[in-house]
This record gives structure tokens, C-alpha cells and sequence, in this order.
DNA sequence: CAGACAAATGGTAGCGCTACCATGCGAGGC
DNA sequence: GCCTCGCATGGTAGCGCTACCATTTGTCTG
């Protein structure tokens, strides 16, 4: 009466053919599948060779539907490009090869609001676990985060006030450092450059002004921002008007690397000598600020371990063993070179 | 008899809600939503009200699961640090944003087994469609693609036979435009500097060495390259090793843009000048290269539409209207600046 | 005005898997 | 020797959605 419908799916194997394969149950395939140490080690060994000889690869689809949990980590990076985030991704990547957990990366372009909609879509998946950069989320966001029924890890920042898990570094510490450095070697005006000035450029910058105001020596006219994306052409362009606006600056510290390669260039080109007439730090220590001519000091961070702590925590979280220490600061490390060595 | 078990999924709204709620069947919510042309314009609304009182989102692993198709795009790349890819992955989020379709990327690590590996793995998802880099899948890897019963676009590479479709463009003619242009310039002793040999640095080579052999020049010892991956740094290193073996170089076709950089460094600090003692070209045309001091010759490749492009093709071809044109050639574009002025 | 046909809607039966609840069986306690 | 208990295994009933087919209604043809 009810004639079996053409299989829909087509005739990739399902776990009841592995099952009749290997003449057991259904459950004692997903079982051995999942936890082998539930079912004896004859069946185990019957069950693998049905599934080898089958091709038999699970659903993840079907399994995520009758689990209500889908093994999946999501992701949330405000850029791609952007070479920090894609190490942080590396090491997120690199760290879950060898898992079941599949990754699903959202790009929130910076936004509050498409932070929002994505998390709200991957809400929809139900996720084995949430990784979010920064702590500035919306306060929908935030609620989405706390609601998610899974473990979430902030990275890339430290705070007092997770919402679950927090792994990353002080970027106020960070700039007062850079800064601090600067004034240590003798440089009174410095400026500083910023592009696309996100919460994390903003705390780099206010830990810059903390340095500066200790010293007796800062002066609004010092800083150069602008909310366009960063790029190495606009570190150039910045690095020009800084120097309009304030002809006597003798130091910048950059608020990243490419910010600052494209002022060590112009500073070629006007024949200003570095680290004699100018002194320039970078931030993040990308591998060309140790080759290039003079060499740049830059505020070195460990972002692809940023992304491998941050997953190492949300697995054990996932296992029931949430970690006891649920803020992790990696640091950073302030990495002296010729740019001002003066 | 069979009282209900408590909700799984932990009391998120389900079609059925939405459907009580709007007083229609289950699959007409599920029309209403997927193809709103096929339901009267009275239910649509009726049907969207209720979704929006209950926050209802489709749960994709149930649709999947039905449909025996999930709404994902694969995505497989080498390298997510590689600026390269970054533009790309970059161009396919853009241009899937507005879209129901997720993604999922896959990395490969320049690896013919982990591509094997992965396309396994994604198979099992029933993706909407796959875009893979390069042409150079082993027989199983590209068995796979065959089989995927979706639209598969290679990209980054021109090629007579595509799995289905393929967008990007001729490492050979840029790797030879580049050698070309330096030989125009008046250089002879042109060398070959590139790391991370993959397929597309080995086209590049090609390239390069057709021109040289057609002006004569070719020189093996004029070759210099490593299995490592591609840094700044070992740009600048690669060009010690060159300038060691063949003291007399003049020109260097670098396989990308940090190599180059790293050529530019260290004939900084060597005082070797450029463009009158050595020419310097570069492959990709990052945004430094325009910036640096002196500004670097490179062939500007089309990586973010590339990616747009291969979604743009494969959503079509979803949509049931295959291009027509199956292959993609978006060429490239020999950038002549400072560094080979001579 | 009967018949044909398209458009709009709904019911039923799965998709492939796992949660939950048996069941059977041998080991151990009294 | 009976009962309890834990372990290995299995059956049943969904998870939330959509494919497929049926039904209803309105419109057009001749």
C-alpha cells in the first residue's frame, strides 16, 4: 500500500544498511560510532568493516536534527582579510582538523548590527559552541550569546565581565606600551595613527593618551584617525597629514603594521631619516616588520594561539570540563628595533 | 498512550507554531517562506505576522535533512592566511551575504589528501554547490567533484577541461608577461625567486622561463625556489641565496608580492639600487606594492572577483540557468611602476 | 452549463539519525 | 535460590522540515 518512496537521497548508504550489514541494530551503529566504549569490541569490529566496505559517511544534517545540537563551531570575525583575524581563524582551523566539529565562519564587517543578524542565524543551527570576537557586543547580541545553550569564547580582548569565556590581551596595555617605549627613547611628539578605529584601536588609542598624559606631553593635534579601512596606501596618507597639522612630530606609533609600513615608505621617499628624525611603532608584528629597512618595533600578539586556546577551552567546556580559568590574557610582547633605536 | 516527550530542541517555535498561529497548514508556511510567489498575498502576510511574533527561523538541518539538500556552499582553498585567498573567500562571503546560503570553508593546506579528505567530508552535506582552488585534484579528489550532484567551480586558473565550471586566469601568460616586461626593460640576468612551489607557482615559472628562452637567456642557476611557505622574510633570505650563486643578476620576477618586498628590503639595506642595479616585479599587485619606496612593478590579479564571480556562476547554474560561457578567463594586468624604471 | 484545467491549500509519509525506554543476561548479595 | 543491579543491545518514536499527491476552488473553453 504504502510503496517506499525512490529514496530521496540518492543511495548514499544510511546507517540501516550498515546496521543489516553487520546484523545488529540501527542504535548500536550510531553507538559505536559515537561512543565505542559502549559496545563490545566484537560488534565495533563487525560495524567498522560494514562501514568501510559501504563507504558509509554520517549525515550530519540528520544527525544534528535528532541530536538538537549540530557539530559545528561558529565563528564570528569583523574581517577576513584582515591579517590578524585570519590567524586567529588559522589557528581556530587548525585546532578542530581533527575533530567531527565542522566550522562556519560569519564576517560582521565591523557591524553591530549584521553581528546581530548572524548570531541570531547561527542561533538557528543550534552550534556546539560560539566564538566571538571582542566584548563590544550589542546588548541583543549579548542576550543572543548568553541564550545560545552552548559554551561561547570572546577573543582577541581581556574584561572582567565575559560572557562565558575570554581569551586574548589588553590593547590599552598594548598602546601605553608602544607609547611608553617611545618616551623612554627620547621622543616627545609623538603622534598617533589610526584607521578604521574599532573598540580595539580605541582602547590601543586610549592607552596611548594614558602614556602621554603621564608624561606631561600630550596635545590632541597628535592624533590622526579616520574611519576608513586600513591599508598600507592610508598609512601614507595619514602619515602626511599628521606631519601637516604638526611638522615638529618626531614619533608615531601606528595603531597596526600595514599603518605603519606605509609611513616607514613615505619617510623614504621625503628622505626622513628613521629612527633619527622619527621614530615609528607598529602593532601586531606582522613577519615583514623584521626584515624591513630599517626594521620596525612593533607590539608582537599571539593571535593564531589566541584561536587555538579559545577552541581548546570551548572542547573541554563541551566535554563537562569547563576550564577554571574562564578569562585567559595571552599578553603581548613589545618587540624593539631599528625604528627606534635612536 | 503516547504522551508527547518533553521538547528536545528546548521550546524554540517550529513551522507547526508559525502554522497554529496563522491558522494554515504546516507546508504552507513552508511555501509561504521558500516561494511567497505560490501563496496569495492574504496568507503571506497572515503567515509572516505570526513568524515574526514567535521569532520563528527555520531550523536548516530539518530543511536539509527533507530536502536532501543543504544550503551551503564548500569552499576549498589552500591557505587562509594568504592574502591571495583572503580577497577571494572575501569576495564569495560579499556576495553570498544577502543569500539563505551559509558557507563552508575548507582548508586544504596545499595538500592533494587533505582536499580528498575534505570533499569527502563535504559531500556528506549534500552542499548546494563547491568551489574549489586550482585544477590539480587527484583522480579521487576530482571523482568527488564529478559525483557531488551540484555545480562545482575551480577557480584561480585557466584550463581546457574543467569539472564543470572554472574562473580565473593564465599563470603561464602572467609569468611570462612579467619576465617579458623586465627583458623590455633592458634587464638580462633576470632571476626566478618563489617559494611554496604549488601548481600556480610552477605555471608562473614556465612563464617566466619561455621568455627567457625565447630571448636566449634562460640560465638554471637563475632559478631559485623552496618548498617553504612564502614570507617577507624569506623573500629577502631567497634573495641572499640568488645573489650568492649569480652575483651578476640584474632583474627578479618573484612569484608573489612579500617575496618582492623582501627583495626591496634587502637591497635597502645592501645600498643595492632599484630600479638601476636590479629590477624587481611581483605577482598579485598587493596594496603596498603601489606605496612602497620605490613602488613595485607587479601583475595585478582579480582575487576578490574572482570569488564574486564563482558564486555568481554557480547560483545561476542553481537557479537552473548554467553561463553559458562555462569558462571564465578574468585575465590579469602587468602594473609598470618605479621598481623597473630604469 | 458540463468538462477541463490551473491555482491555492492541505495531509501524509518520510528524510537519517538519536533520545528514551525496554529487554535479556550474567554477576553479585543475602 | 531469589532478587537486585549493571551492562550490552534493541525497538519505537520522534527531531522539524519538505516531497509528493490529493483536494478544493475558481476560471475558462466550447
Amino acid at each position: 500500500m504504502t510503496r517506499p518512496r525512490s529514496r530521496r537521497g540518492g543511495g548514499r548508504p544510511t546507517i540501516a544498511d550498515v546496521a543489516r550489514k553487520a546484523g545488529v541494530g540501527a542504535i548500536t551503529v550510531s553507538r559505536a560510532l559515537r561512543e565505542p566504549g559502549r559496545v563490545s569490541e566484537d560488534l565495533r569490529r563487525q560495524i567498522q568493516a560494514a562501514v568501510d566496505e559501504l563507504g558509509y559517511v554520517p549525515d550530519p544534517n540528520a544527525r544534528a536534527l535528532a541530536s538538537a545540537r549540530a557539530e559545528v563551531f561558529g565563528v564570528l570575525v569583523p574581517s577576513l582579510t584582515n591579517n590578524v583575524f585570519a590567524e586567529v581563524v588559522r589557528g581556530i582551523y587548525d585546532s578542530l582538523s581533527d575533530s567531527p566539529f565542522r566550522i562556519q565562519i560569519g564576517n560582521t564587517h565591523y557591524s553591530g548590527l549584521e553581528e546581530e543578524r548572524l548570531l541570531q542565524l547561527f542561533g538557528s543551527q543550534r552550534p556546539a559552541a560560539l566564538i566571538v570576537a571582542g566584548i563590544d557586543q550589542t546588548p541583543s547580541a549579548r542576550r543572543s550569546l548568553e541564550n545560545a545553550g552552548c559554551p561561547v569564547v570572546q577573543i582577541m580582548e581581556t574584561g572582567a565581565d565575559p560572557v562565558d569565556m575570554l581569551v586574548g590581551f589588553s590593547h590599552f596595555d598594548g598602546g601605553r606600551t608602544a607609547a611608553e617605549h617611545l618616551l623612554q627613547a627620547g621622543y616627545r611628539k609623538i603622534g598617533f595613527i589610526g584607521a578604521r578605529m574599532d573598540p580595539r584601536s580605541q582602547r590601543r588609542l586610549a592607552g596611548y593618551r594614558a602614556a602621554m598624559d603621564a608624561a606631561g606631553l600630550f596635545d590632541p593635534r597628535l592624533i590622526t584617525t579616520t574611519p576608513v579601512p586600513s591599508s598600507v596606501t592610508l598609512g601614507r596618507e595619514l602619515f602626511r597629514d599628521a606631519l601637516a597639522k604638526m611638522p615638529t612630530l618626531d614619533g608615531v606609533f601606528c595603531n597596526n603594521d600595514d599603518i605603519a609600513l606605509g609611513v616607514l615608505f613615505e619617510c623614504h621617499r621625503a628622505s626622513i631619516d628613521v629612527p633619527k628624525q622619527i621614530g615609528i611603532v607598529g602593532f601586531n608584528d606582522l613577519d615583514m616588520m623584521q626584515v624591513s629597512f630599517p626594521s620596525i618595533t612593533s607590539v608582537r600578539t599571539h593571535r593564531y594561539e589566541i584561536g587555538t586556546r579559545a577552541v581548546a577551552m570551548a572542547l573541554a567546556a563541551i566535554a563537562g570540563n569547563p576550564p577554571r580559568q574562564r578569562i585567559v590574557d595571552l599578553g603581548f610582547e613589545l618587540m624593539r628595533r631599528e625604528s627606534t633605536a635612536r
